[in-house]
DNA sequence: TTTGTTTATCGCCAATAGACGATTAGATTA
DNA sequence: TAATCTAATCGTCTATTGGCGATAAACAAA
């Protein structure tokens, strides 16, 4: 698969951490949770989400210009967040648009929210 | 300190992440939120706080008991909890009670809730 | 075909995370 | 005092993360 194909139409699974050299298993929400807090768990992931519920969308090079890292470092968590299923990218040539992914995005709402109670 | 004074009534304060030789800054919530998160990011972490949820406190040696993984990397677990300001130990010689940190879970709780909308 | 624009990937590095067994250290009890 | 119980810490190992600059790849346009 090429670099260029951003997986715009993924949908999101649940591939256990590696954690040990036996696995170790947990339940399948815990393990959902934990994902989708882990992709979470850096600000600027958050900032970048925080901008795409803002603006919807927007491309990556928007993004660039306003975080205080390179190119590259962005697109590696890009990346992240779209392994984590949390965004899905749209081509148009030469950019790519980046979204929220809703479907999961109320998944993983969900998952929060119960466990908060 | 001594690892046996578990930082009964610590409260939570915000430590920005060390990511670059320049410090790099984001606004005092995001970084809240990713910390958080990190802390949330991980399934034996998810599963400890669900626990505590469900039993509202317990014991270290009851987790070592239901989790799947050595006392030492419980203890690990748990202190990163702590760290996050998620949980709080209480000294009950010769064990430590541990419980959900409500003040913080609050302020979790509703960074979350304004996340997501 | 060549050039330009945009974004993903590669290679490298330092730091962190996560696992374990062994040890240490409080506190209680014998 | 000594023995016991519990839980944190230490030391070690491997894997992952997060940063960067440089490069490669896709496509548009000249």
């Amino acid at each position: 698969m090429s670099h260029f194909t951003p997986n715009t139409h993924r949908t999101f699974t649940i591939i256990k951490m590696k954690r040990s050299l036996e696995q170790i298993e947990y339940k399948e929400d815990t393990e959902a949770l934990a994902k989708f807090a882990k992709a979470l768990g850096h600000p600027t992931r958050i900032a970048i989400l925080k901008h795409l519920e803002n603006q919807s969308c927007c491309f990556t090079g928007d993004l660039v210009d306003v975080l205080p890292i390179s190119q590259s470092t962005v697109s590696q968590h890009l990346k992240e967040l779209k392994n984590a299923g949390l965004i899905q990218g749209e081509l148009k040539p030469p950019k790519i648009k980046y979204c929220i992914n809703q479907e999961n995005w109320k998944i993983a709402k969900t998952l929060f929210q119960q466990f908060f109670d």
